[in-house]
DNA sequence: AGGTTATTTGGCAAAACAACCAAACAAAAC
DNA sequence: GTTTTGTTTGGTTGTTTTGCCAAATAACCT
C-alpha cells in the first residue's frame, strides 16, 4: 500500500469511525432533514453538552458536518448528505447477522 | 432514544466502526471481487498474523465478513457486498473538505 | 457594564483499542 | 506420529477514546 493510496484509505476510514459511535451516528441522522442547533440535538440525548460538542466536533473534523454560527447558538448540516444513504445497506448486514443466528436455532 | 431504537443504532455504528479503521477497511475492499485466505490478504499488509486476523475477527463480530475454512486456509467473503458501493459517497466527502480548504488559500 | 444563555475548551480518570509476542490449535505433509 | 503450515487466542503495553466537570468564550438582554 503506497502513499498516496494509504492517505486515501486513511482519510476513508476517518469519515467511518467519526459515524461509528451510537451518538455521533444518531446526531448525523438528526440532520437528514435540514440544519439544527446544538440545543435541539442536545436535549433528547441524556448527556453533558460538552460531551454532544465534543463529538460534533469529531463529525465536523472528518467533514461529515459543518456547522454556522448565527446569534447565540450553531447549526450543524450535513456536508454531504449521501452520507446516510448508506444505512440500508448497513442495515441489511445486521439483518443478515440476525437471520443467521436465527438459523442456528433451527 | 428506547431500547429498540437504541439496539438499532448501536448496532449500525458497530458495522461503521469496523469499517473505521485503515487496515480493516482495506481488509473489506480486498473482498470485493470475492473471497480471499487470510495469506493472501495479510501477504500485502506489513503486519503480524495474528493482528490481521484480529482486524478480521472484529469485521466478522460485525457482520461484515464471513469465514469459511477449507483444509488448512480460512477463506473470507463480504457478507452483503454493498457495503462497499458507500465508498463514493465517502470519498465526495472527502473531496469537499479538501476543496474547502483550497477556497482558503484564495 | 453585568447577567444570562448557548456552546466550546481543557483537564482528568476509566474504559476501549491496537500491535506485538508467545503459545495453542487444526489440518496437511512427511 | 511428528513436523510443518495457516490461523487464532491470550497476555502485555502503550495509545486513543469517552464522558464528566469546571472554566472559558461569545452573543444576546437589561
Amino acid at each position: 500500500m503506497k502513499g498516496k493510496q494509504k492517505a486515501l484509505i486513511e482519510a476513508k476510514a476517518k469519515v467511518l469511525k467519526a459515524l461509528g459511535h451510537p451518538t455521533r451516528l444518531w446526531l448525523a441522522e438528526q440532520l437528514a432533514d435540514g440544519e439544527k442547533c446544538v440545543c435541539e440535538l442536545a436535549e433528547p440525548l441524556e448527556a453533558d453538552f460538552s460531551t454532544i460538542s465534543k463529538h460534533l466536533s469529531v463529525l465536523k473534523e472528518a467533514g461529515v458536518i459543518a456547522g454556522q454560527k448565527r446569534g447565540k447558538m450553531v447549526y450543524y448540516r450535513l456536508k454531504v448528505p449521501c452520507i446516510l444513504k448508506y444505512m440500508p445497506c448497513v442495515e441489511a448486514v445486521i439483518e443478515a447477522g440476525i437471520k443467521e443466528q436465527a438459523e442456528l436455532l433451527e
